[in-house]
DNA sequence: AAGTTCCGGAACTCCACAGTACCGTATATA
DNA sequence: TATATACGGTACTGTGGAGTTCCGGAACTT
């Protein structure tokens, strides 16, 4: 959410040598500015988005954002590829012992909430990617890929320890909540809850991997 | 694919009278002119898509399509509205006896092309759905609802021959290949073919429902 | 204090597209 | 043949947004 990473690539350089003081530097605009665009991109979609949308967000002239970008098309990859550094730290993942534990690990309000946004973003784009296969990649890294990633990894570490059978097709198996989780907000325009979550674990991705949960257990 | 169903919605009603020599009916113009929206809206997205672009598809000129709709909003929500008419025939759905037969006996090209080309359309409409309840609601129930409601009928259908359990989540069930098209479609832009289908039949819903294939069966 | 640099903001230009108006033509009725 | 209607096509208007230019001011440097 705070999309300071792509800063090395603004190669105008702007202030950089004036770093010596405490003071906010002039590095945090554009982070300011992708920030505002992902707001802009989520509500309005990207033929939706202007310039000055979002130059009004990110308390900004117009022009300053075309001394940082060359174009709005620019300015919305260089947005998207910065959603990719702001996922959920790799470090507090769950790792619990056993694959429903780091699954309904997951689930959590921020992590909800960081989806829903990501997933309103790619709304704004998906009509883009058939014919710019630039945005489609950087979209697909930084939107798409990471969570089936995820999914994918907790799946490797349950058949390491011998808890599901190695031959599972965990590539596909991966890919059923994120699948989900679009298709009903994107397509249905539903919202996400903690028991639509722990419904597709326990009723699908478990018993897909041979795994049966016992009653209805607590969560 | 030939949607002549909107017809009784034209209140123009144009030469109406002039039915009685076997000509080619004006009538026509209507559907020639959806299916050329439909196509472009396919192709291009709704923000993409200009008049001139459907009129020139269709052969017609502009003011034709300003003689018969509104606006550009409208024609669309009509073209988007027919797709459900166009629809698979409810008629020869299969109906095997099995759950698997059933769903396997979906799997064929027409369908496959068919719902990729729905899709599309999807594809391109999906940043407006936020903003535009009414297109929301015609989208919905033209693409998104009809092909989990097959699904849910065939689970419906095998729990009452006993082949499942009767507390299935088949609600949840028969969206899996649904989403997982979409998903597979806008998301990662993959194409569809048999194997992946029927993998997910195999893999996915089967082992979720209490039901296993016994080896690599042929399909 | 003087100079430099980047800023926000406003006022432009240019273009693409929605929607309208009009025209000459083809067809069908009478 | 005369009349009427819908047609395809073209030329128009109006608007909104991308991208540019310019300016006065703020902040930092020396």
């Amino acid at each position: 959410m705070t999309p300071l990473d792509l800063v090395e690539r603004s190669e105008h350089a702007s202030t950089e040598p004036a770093n010596k003081l405490g003071r906010p530097l002039d590095i945090t605009r554009d982070a300011d500015i992708l920030d505002a665009t992902l707001d802009v991109l989520a509500e309005t979609g990207y033929d939706g988005m202007t310039i000055d949308m979002v130059a009004a967000r990110a308390k900004a002239g117009k022009a300053t954002l075309y001394r940082r970008w060359p174009s709005k098309a620019e300015l919305v990859l260089d947005a998207v590829a910065c959603m990719k550094k702001s996922d959920i730290d790799f470090a507090d993942l769950p790792d619990t012992g056993t694959l429903r534990g780091d699954l309904v690990g997951m689930i959590k309000p921020p992590s909800i909430r960081d989806g829903e946004k990501k997933l309103k973003v790619m709304a704004g784009l998906v009509s883009l990617l058939a014919r710019n296969p630039e945005l489609a990649e950087v979209a697909n890294e930084a939107i798409v890929a990471p969570r089936a990633e995820i999914n994918r990894m907790f799946m490797q570490r349950a058949i390491d320890r011998g808890e599901i059978s190695a031959d599972t097709d965990i590539g596909t198996l991966a890919l059923i909540s994120p699948a989900m989780v679009s298709y009903r907000v994107l397509m249905m325009r539903k919202p996400i809850d903690r028991e639509f979550l722990v419904g597709l674990i326990d009723r699908v991705i478990l018993p897909a991997v041979g795994l049966e949960v016992i009653g209805t257990s607590q969560v």
